[in-house]
Parts: structure tokens; C-alpha cells; sequence
DNA sequence: TCTTGTTTACAATACC
DNA sequence: GGTATTGTAAACAAGA
């Protein structure tokens, strides 16, 4: 233990031996830093480095070595408060400032140091503070905002422009610029392109401004980039532009919105807190970007490289796309979305409201979107992309045109004139064109470069969205979200033959009339049908339809939007599922294989279900009236701690083409609009209404008191979440653990691969086997135990039909 | 009051 | 010119 050198110990005093500097060198420079970071004078900074080489070097090599020990940033931790916060002297603090290591990014200047040891005192003060503080977990975003927002309103008058210059100094480009015009006379304006303004941004009352200044937030990456470009290479950090400015610190504040998705601990999530060091002048809820270390924790992975300050080509679509891809589960929450976009494109500030609202409108609009709600201890709704629809972001960019929902709709629909080929060919924007004709680079198909590293998708896209392999892997996945991230075969496998028939004529019985008309259709009803199958009426619904009910046929439909993607893919993981399934079959046809599981089912396949008939319902249009009903129906809840899986199998959703793109209907969260429109108009408002406005659920429970998991399997793709929550209101229910099930449930072991052989008695709401049986089960009370076939076959008919006819709730 | 979400409307642009 | 896409602005509602 005595380490003779305990206290010069670490490597540092060795580096500095090394490098020919003592201790108190060291401390000079780091005092110089603090004054640098204090003041936030980038001239100072930089004078300090010119003039200091060796203190960088041996900062640098310090931080290597502490790297290379350990991350150790514990270690450091202690001495970083000290740094960030005018560091006593006593301390050598130093050691810490380097601690975080160099993320393998380049820190080429020590600005980048100096940022890196910011950030580390701001986590230490974060953590601190939000011990301290009261430090509303999950709802961290009001609290965060009224931090924030008290710190601004306080910055944004005093902002001197003590934080610009800081800022400015460093960003140099364009950022500076702007970030300083804000608070000059800006009127504080919020339209138009003020970004600059968001600093000053006042009104709008968001935080944002913090004053990250002192620590200069920059936040790192961030800062390096400028190119305006493209997003630069990944890495390159260039300091250039560095100066980085960090291209957003104003806007930092952002993060004070950390409320959105409580889960993580996102760094940002306690952003306010985090910045200790301005405290007083400003909170700076936003907190600088996590260090690399720090991005594990973030719900979502940034890219890499610098990052540019210049608008970038893609669309508000696309952006988003690439912010929820970033995540592991390919959901974040509007918060973390708007973090990341701030982030990874500096050029959107966070005061602003136009790209904001664009946003929102985008996420509101677009089918691809799917709204996944969640209890509100978790957090905030959280805005995801299905598997299904990852075709429609690869390479960062947006494609309306791979939408599973349209895919499926142009199927069966006669293509559109651009429909699919404009994707490719399709028109750009002007900006993608310029962005193309620019760069070759990888602006826009690799605009998004950060995307590339993050996104497995994009690559290859296609087939691996099921699987999701890159980033899930690093969260935990728990077996719900195994379950789900399966693909929608596996999760969904036909029907094992043995199980579902048996099982829905035994079931009925506990069905029971209502159960009937609500479970299935109802499950389809609006939240499922809309959302399950974007295309619903297109093909999505049909195919469903055929076999049973909505809600079975969605899980199909999920597969078909996705089929063409999944099927591959799934095969894989699938094998060990479905060893009994077919599930092969489904991927050639999706139908098909249904039919063939379900065994007597002829049902047509979903394909050439397309059945339409009753989709295509009418009431596509209906959306408007739906506005309030139910907004979108947000997909069940996922355990909102990401035990949701994405929804791999895109759940049919009507996309009822609004008069416009159909892109812009989103599936599942407007459900109603999109919803239940394509069924019968009337049935499915009521519908909707008593499900979306009220609880739907209870509806099912009741029905056949079985599980409520069942239900939301009607719902379609995912299967549980709903039932948890909505249920119980509040509970998430953690779909993850299977529940044991006091159901009887007969025999369908083998059913699912999931479940514990032979008991059913355990329920697993993933079991796609057991959802099914339930819809079966339904359809057979409602049909009169019919066979399954029966059902499809002649029960087509009916089942369309009846919708409105038998039970106008059900299906809507 | 703020955030979030939805919806509508309009304008600009691009494609056919 | 019509249609589609995208972006923006705004109104509104719901929830905290």
C-alpha cells in the first residue's frame, strides 16, 4: 500500500518525470486550462497549448496511460470536480482532467482535453446534484426544464456574451457566428431560422441555453466537426472547426429534457444536472455529449466523426430515422430524438421550434414512425421504427417508398407512378441532389456516417432487421425483447397446427360472446389494425383478415411487410423456434405458411389476401375525425425500460392515405386516423373510441378473462405490452417474464418454442402460438367454432363483414 | 406554463 | 399542370 509515490503515484507524475515537467507545472497548466475553460477564451486555449506543448503531451500521454490501466473514471472522478469547478489547487487535479481518456476519437487539441474534463466533473457534479437535488427521476424533464429554464432566463439576460465569446471563440465558424448573433439583437424570435437565437431563445422558455458555457460545452464531438458538408468521416475529429464549437452549446441545454425516456440514465437525462460547474450562472441542463464512455449509457449511439454545422441534406425523416436507429431498440423518445439531431447536426439548435416542430409533424406524419407509448412513470412516448420499415432508412436517408405499409400497398395496388422506384431514382430534394452531387461522399448515403457505425441496418439493411444484432446486443435484452426481436415468423410462427385449432375450439368456450367480438376484432380493432399493418386495407389487413382475424392475420401482416426483408433473416434465429413451424413457409408466403399451419386454413395467403375487401374499407380517410380519439394509437407500451423489443413485424396499418403520401400516415400511433378508418367508418370510431379513449382493454380482460396478454396480441405485432399497461393503467407489464398464466391452456406446448414445454400454463405473451390460439379461439366463438378454415374460408366473408355487422367494436 | 402530439394549411420544389 | 414530397407555420388538445 504504500506506494511510496501514493500521491504523485499514477502515471502521471511519471509521465511528467518523463516529459521533463514537475507537478507544479502541471498545476500551472492545469490552473491555465480552468482559467481557459472558465473564461472559455479559445485564444487563451489555444495560446496555452501552442505554448505548452509539453503540458499536452503529457496530458495526453496521462490519459493514455490511465486509460490504458482502467477506465478508471472513478478514480479520477474526484479529482475531476475539483477541475471543473476552479480546482483547488491543492489537488493536483490534473490527473483527472485527462482521465476520460481519450475516447478513440482524436482528441487532437486540448480543447478536447479540456472538454473531455468537463464533462468528467460535470458527471461527478451531476451525480452529485442529483443526489442532492431532488432530482425527479422520471420525469427528469420537467424538472430538468424548470432548471434549465431558470437558468437560462437568468443567462439569456446576462448570457453576456461571456458564453458566446466562449462558444464563439471555439466554434469559430459559422456556429460562432450565429450562436453570438443571438444574443445580439435578435429578437428572440423563434421562427424563422433563429437559431442563432436559440441561445437568447427566451420565450419559448426552453432551456436550453445554459451556459455550458463555462465548461465550454462542447460538446465533444460535436465541436469537431464542421465540414459543413457531409458528416464528415467518422472520426476525424478535426479540431478545425473545431472549434468546435461546439456547435450547440447554447442549445445545450438540451438535454434538459432528459424526461423523455427515463430508462436510461442518459447522460442527457440529467443534463441540467449535470453541469455543476456554471451552476450559478447557468445550470446547463445539457451538459456537454457524453464521452464515448458515456454514449454507452445514452439511449442512443452518436456517430462518430465531427460533426457538421451546415444543415444537412436529408430529410427531417431520414434524420429522425438515423436518431432512432442510432438506438439500440430502435426507439427514443421525442427528447432523446431531438438530442440526437442536436448533436450529431449542430445545425439544429434546440431553442429552435421550426426543425422541432418539424419533427414532431414528421414523426406525427409518417407511417414509419410508430409511437410506442409507455407508462408515464417510465417516460414519455417513445417514437420507434419496426423492422419492417428499416428498409425505408437505410443509408441514413429516408425512403417512403420501402415503407412496409406502402410496399404492401403498392402490391396490391398498382404501383403508383414513383412509388418505388423513386426511391432510388426518385425525386431528392434539392438539397439530397446537391448533397449527392457534392459529395460523392458520404453525405447523404452516408451522409449520416454516424449511422453507418451505429445502424446495422443500413447496411445491409434488409435482411438483418429482424435481427437488429449491432445495437441491440449491448442493452439487455430481456426475453421479451428477444421474443420480439425475433423475427415476426419466429415470434409469430404459423399457427402450429396442433395447437390453434384445438385451442380455439376449446377456447371459445371461455371466450365467450364478447370476447369474440372484442378480442379479435378489437384487438384489431383500431390500435392493432392500424398499427400492425400499415397497409391494412391494402394488404396487411386482408391477409390478416383470412385467417381469422385482424389481429392474427397481423402478425402475418407483419411479416409480409417485412416479409421480404425478414425472411432471410429470420430463418436464422427462427430455426430453434419454429423447429415445428414451418416457419419457412411463411417467408416464401406469409400466407401461405399460415395456411399451412393453421393447417386446414386454406386461408389464402395473405398476399392474395390482399383481401381488401375489407380494409379497403372505406374509411381510410376518416383520420381527421379520429384526431382526438385516439391520436395514434401508440403501440403498446413496451416495458418501457426497452424490454420492448421492436416490433419487428410492422403491424399492418392502414395506411390510409391521407390525401397525401401515404408516408405520412403513421400507422400505429394515429391509429385512429389511420385505423380504424379502413374498416367500416362507423364501427370503427366506436371502436376506437371505446378502446383509445377509454381503456380499450378492458374490454378483452373481461372477455375472456384470460390473459390480457392475449389481447394485445390482437393488437397484432407486439404482442403484450398493452395489455400491461393499459390494464393496469399503470403497469408496463413486463412483458419480458412470461407470466404464468392461469389459464388453462390445453395443450399447445409445442406450440411455442418459448414457453416452457408443455405447460402452458405458463403464458407467454410472446407466444404467437397462444395469441393466435386466442384470436382463434375468438373467431371461433364469434364464428360459431368454426375450424379455423372454416373461418377463413367461408368466414372471410365474415369477417370483414361482421366487423361493423356483428360487433362494430371489434374491429374497430 | 410547457411539452408533446396531432392536424391543417400553405409554400416550395420535384417529378410526370 | 397535376401530383407528390418536403418543410414550415400554426392551432389545438392533452398531460404534467
Amino acid at each position: 500500500m504504500a506506494d511510496p509515490h501514493a500521491t504523485p503515484v499514477s502515471p502521471i507524475s511519471q509521465v511528467l518525470q518523463s516529459i521533463g515537467l514537475t507537478r507544479d507545472d502541471l498545476l500551472r497548466h492545469s490552473d491555465q486550462m480552468r482559467q481557459f475553460l472558465t473564461t472559455e477564451d479559445a485564444n487563451s486555449l489555444r495560446a496555452f497549448a501552442a505554448g505548452s506543448s509539453d503540458a499536452q503531451n503529457a496530458i495526453v500521454s496521462m490519459i493514455r496511460s490511465s486509460r490504458a490501466r482502467s477506465h478508471s473514471r472513478s478514480v479520477s472522478r474526484p479529482s475531476a470536480s475539483t477541475v471543473s469547478q476552479t480546482p483547488p489547487p491543492s489537488t493536483p487535479v490534473k490527473s483527472e482532467p485527462m482521465e476520460p481518456a481519450i475516447p478513440l476519437r482524436h482528441m487532437d487539441s486540448m480543447e478536447m482535453i479540456l472538454e473531455r474534463k468537463n464533462r468528467q466533473a460535470k458527471r461527478e457534479k451531476r451525480g452529485k446534484k442529483e443526489k442532492e437535488r431532488p432530482a425527479p427521476s422520471p420525469s427528469p424533464a420537467s424538472a430538468g426544464f424548470s432548471l434549465d429554464a431558470f437558468m437560462q432566463s437568468r443567462d439569456s439576460r446576462r448570457v453576456p456574451p461571456a458564453d458566446q465569446p466562449e462558444f464563439s471563440t471555439s466554434t469559430t465558424s459559422q456556429e460562432t457566428q450565429k450562436d453570438t448573433l443571438p444574443t445580439l439583437p435578435v429578437t428572440p424570435q423563434h421562427k424563422n431560422y433563429y437559431r442563432d437565437y436559440d441561445t437568447v431563445e427566451p420565450p419559448s422558455s426552453r432551456p436550453k441555453k445554459d451556459t455550458l458555457a463555462p465548461t465550454h460545452s462542447p460538446t465533444p464531438a460535436r465541436s469537431r466537426a464542421t465540414s459543413t458538408s457531409s458528416y464528415a468521416p467518422p472520426i476525424v475529429n478535426e479540431p478545425l472547426d473545431a472549434n468546435p464549437v461546439t456547435p450547440r452549446r447554447n442549445h445545450y441545454y438540451k438535454s434538459p429534457l432528459p424526461s423523455s425516456s427515463p430508462p436510461q440514465s442518459s447522460p442527457f437525462a440529467t443534463p441540467s444536472a449535470r453541469q455543476v460547474i456554471n451552476l450559478v450562472s447557468s445550470p446547463g441542463p445539457m451538459g456537454p455529449l457524453p464521452n464515448e464512455d458515456e454514449y454507452d449509457e445514452l439511449p442512443y449511439k452518436l456517430p462518430a466523426g465531427p460533426y457538421s454545422t451546415t444543415r444537412p441534406d436529408l430529410s427531417y425523416a431520414a434524420l429522425i430515422g438515423q436518431a432512432i436507429l442510432s438506438s439500440a431498440e430502435h426507439r427514443l423518445t421525442l427528447q432523446e430524438i431531438y438530442d440526437w439531431i442536436t448533436i450529431v447536426y449542430p445545425y439544429f439548435k434546440r431553442n429552435e421550434t421550426t426543425w422541432m416542430n418539424s419533427i414532431r409533424h414528421v414523426l406525427s406524419t409518417t407511417v414509419c414512425f410508430r409511437k410506442v407509448m409507455r407508462d408515464r412513470s417510465l417516460g414519455r412516448t417513445q417514437w420507434a421504427i419496426w423492422d419492417c420499415d428499416l428498409e425505408c432508412f437505410a443509408n441514413g436517408n429516408f425512403r417512403k417508398e420501402f415503407c412496409a405499409e406502402l410496399r404492401e400497398a403498392a402490391k396490391k395496388a398498382p404501383p403508383k407512378k414513383r412509388a418505388v422506384d423513386d426511391s432510388a431514382s426518385g425525386r431528392k430534394s434539392k438539397r439530397q441532389k446537391k448533397a449527392v452531387l457534392e459529395s460523392s461522399s458520404p453525405a447523404v448515403p452516408t451522409a449520416p456516417a454516424p449511422q453507418v457505425p451505429f445502424h446495422p441496418s443500413f447496411g445491409p439493411m434488409p435482411q438483418f432487421l429482424p435481427l437488429f444484432p449491432p445495437l441491440a446486443p449491448t442493452y439487455h435484452q430481456s426475453y421479451y425483447d428477444r421474443c420480439t426481436q425475433l423475427p415476426a415468423d419466429v415470434i409469430f410462427p404459423p399457427l402450429p397446427s396442433s395447437s390453434n385449432y384445438v385451442h380455439v375450439v376449446s377456447t371459445s368456450e371461455s371466450l365467450g360472446n364478447e370476447a369474440s367480438s372484442v378480442p379479435l376484432s378489437s384487438a384489431i380493432k383500431s390500435s392493432d389494425i392500424p398499427q400492425t399493418s400499415p397497409t391494412p386495407q391494402s394488404s396487411s389487413i386482408p391477409a390478416l383478415t383470412p385467417n381469422c382475424s385482424s389481429s392474427s392475420p397481423q402478425m402475418p401482416s407483419e411479416d409480409h411487410s417485412q416479409t421480404d426483408i425478414h425472411v432471410k433473416v429470420n430463418k436464422e434465429p427462427s430455426p430453434p423456434l419454429e423447429t415445428g413451424l414451418t416457419l419457412v413457409d411463411k417467408r416464401g408466403s406469409d400466407n401461405v405458411e399460415r395456411k399451412q399451419d393453421v393447417t386446414a386454413n386454406k386461408t389464402p395467403s395473405k398476399k392474395s389476401v390482399a383481401l381488401p375487401p375489407m380494409p379497403e374499407s372505406p374509411t381510410l380517410d376518416r383520420r381527421p375525425k379520429s384526431k382526438k380519439p385516439g391520436k395514434r394509437a401508440p403501440i403498446p407500451p413496451p416495458s418501457a425500460d426497452g424490454s420492448y423489443p421492436r416490433p419487428c413485424t410492422p403491424p399492418p396499418r392502414p395506411t390510409t392515405p391521407r390525401n397525401r403520401g401515404a408516408t405520412q400516415l403513421s400507422a400505429v400511433r394515429t391509429p385512429l386516423s389511420h385505423k380504424g378508418l379502413h374498416m367500416s367508418p362507423s364501427a370503427s370510431l366506436v371502436h376506437y373510441k371505446s378502446h383509445l379513449d377509454p381503456p380499450p382493454p378492458s374490454t378483452f380482460h373481461q372477455d375472456d378473462g384470460i390473459n390480457p396478454a392475449v389481447f394485445d396480441i390482437e393488437n397484432v405485432r407486439t404482442p403484450s405490452r398493452r395489455r400491461g399497461h393499459r390494464e393496469n393503467g399503470s403497469t408496463l407489464f413486463p412483458p419480458v417474464t412470461p407470466k404464468k398464466l392461469v389459464f388453462p391452456a390445453p395443450s399447445s406446448t409445442i406450440e411455442s418454442p418459448f414457453r416452457t414445454p408443455g405447460s402452458r400454463s405458463i403464458f407467454d405473451p410472446h407466444d404467437p402460438s397462444a395469441l393466435l390460439d386466442e384470436e382463434f379461439a375468438t373467431l371461433g366463438n364469434k364464428v360459431g367454432q368454426e375450424s379455423p378454415v372454416g373461418l377463413f374460408g367461408g368466414r372471410r366473408g365474415l369477417l370483414y363483414e361482421s366487423p361493423s355487422i356483428s360487433s362494430p367494436g371489434k374491429w374497430f
